[in-house]
DNA sequence: AGCCCATGTAATTGAATGATTACTTATCTG
DNA sequence: CAGATAAGTAATCATTCAATTACATGGGCT
């Protein structure tokens, strides 16, 4: 296979294993298993754990910002804020994908991880504000509630769904139309300790 | 010195290491050096490390709720929905003691740490709800903008106050009076990387 | 004094893990 | 066909780390 194609696979199952796991849980054999690929492999294609981290975070980051700015072109109904907040949710279940941002947010003790994890942040607010046409407290507002979307489904929340009630209101609350579209892609993909 | 002081001061280094470096990324012995004991007593003190990081977890859940729970008391002009807010930023400030919690909310995958993440969590909602008298969007509203908070300062956004301009709006817009305090805090502990 | 339980540590160990080295296989080019 | 370059692995190494064991110290009690 080419290096290009195999890269793509490793990244993505490295996306995987970090947002179940966390930066430092994960290990470089369990993404070279889930990437099927020998573990050496994946260390000489990237250098370093550090470095995998860092093109996952920077390739997420990107595709967080294509996926946003492909609304900016749609004509709808429905107001520009709702349909990122969709498109938002649309690419957290795409596997999980996005949880390994929320693992990068909180290593900001990491001089790499850290910077890397800022100057993304930075970038959704400035789309917001400069391209969305958002004021600064309504793209607040909005980082917020993805923030909250994100802790909710890093914790599993949905686990709970079934069970208690609360925890069903709480997350109707945030997901509005998306929530059973959400249940169904959560049971997908079950607790892989 | 008596044990139970002495358990108090591991819980205390053991919340600022897992908030550095996270749950799998800190050690026992950077926990026992910042205590100033020995490796093996934390061990025994505690049996393992995920229990010492469900104590920390569960003690800092415990103090988020009575700081709530003392707003209740409060006679006031200003409502209980911002001296709630103001109650979260005092406590975040402490060295940073709510950050184990952003770390124990990712860990939805571990059996033992997501199930007490998951509750806390709701314990919160309820609080809100129940005690608070807050209606479902406005418990919501409320902890997503805490989801946000945890999140700037994980990533240490603060570092970026004096030379970026948008960083500075955020974080002004997310900590409005606290704002000042909150710097004054972050550069008091700088990245002990 | 003499015992004993609580507080604490030094030394060690076994497993896990990121990284390196040295090899194999296959495809493309001249 | 030769031979070189890219794709990929098995085997191994050095480190790190949580956990265990065995030992030291000291204060309270009879």
């Amino acid at each position: 296979m080419a290096s290009d194609a195999r890269r793509i696979l490793i990244l993505d199952a490295a996306t995987e294993v970090f947002s179940h796991r966390g930066y430092a849980g994960a290990t470089t054999d369990q993404i070279a298993t889930a990437a099927e690929v020998s573990q050496p492999y994946v260390v000489r294609m990237f250098g370093t754990k550090e470095k995998l981290f860092v093109e996952v975070l920077r390739r997420d980051l990107d595709r967080m910002l294509a996926a946003f700015r492909a609304q900016l072109g749609v004509e709808s109904d429905t107001p520009l804020r709702e349909r990122l907040g969709l498109a938002y949710i649309d690419l957290l279940q795409d596997r999980g994908l996005l949880l390994s941002l929320m693992h990068g947010f909180v290593l900001g003790s990491d001089p790499v991880i850290g910077d890397l994890a800022r100057s993304g942040f930075l970038d959704v607010y400035r789309f917001l504000k400069n391209e969305a046409g958002f004021s600064a407290d309504d793209a607040t507002t909005f980082m917020a509630q993805g923030m909250l979307l994100n802790t909710l489904l890093g914790m599993r929340m949905t686990d709970k769904y079934d069970t208690d009630e609360d925890a069903r209101e709480l997350l109707g609350c945030v997901l509005h139309a998306k929530l059973d579209f959400m249940l169904q892609v959560a049971n997908q993909s079950p607790a892989v300790v």
